[in-house]
DNA sequence: TGAATAATGGCCT
DNA sequence: AGGCCATTATTCA
């Protein structure tokens, strides 16, 4: 597992662990991440996503908003996010493209 | 309908 | 103890 105990705490580690649980292909919202690992608060799940220390080991590509649209910032609000979409893509994983109600 | 703002909860330094 | 966040929900026009 690449999620060896680092300099994380337990709290970050279940957030990697939740998303790695997440199968490729299928995305989860902040909310449901953080219910799922018995927080409450997206934002702290977007912190430890932001914070991820095992960058492209944690697909926080994976997680999106509560809408189900973009995710990382609500919106998407830089071109790095972009960069991520595309490796996402790669994956097979398109933010944009499980969500029903994000019809272009 | 669309967009903007305010409030919230918990984590990190 | 304080500040921060890649959110969420509500409200305004």
């Amino acid at each position: 597992m690449v999620l060896a105990d680092r300099s994380i705490t337990d709290f970050q580690r279940k957030v990697y662990l939740e998303l790695l649980n997440v199968p490729r292909g299928t995305t989860i919202t902040y909310a449901e991440l953080a219910h799922r690992i018995g927080c409450g608060s997206a934002q702290a799940v977007g912190q430890a996503l932001k914070r991820n220390p095992f960058a492209p080991d944690v697909p926080c590509h994976r997680v999106v908003a509560a809408n189900g649209i973009g995710g990382f910032h609500g919106q998407r609000s830089g071109e790095m996010i972009e960069k991520k979409m595309r490796l996402l893509e790669e994956e097979g994983v398109s933010p944009l493209s499980d969500i029903p109600d994000f019809q272009p």
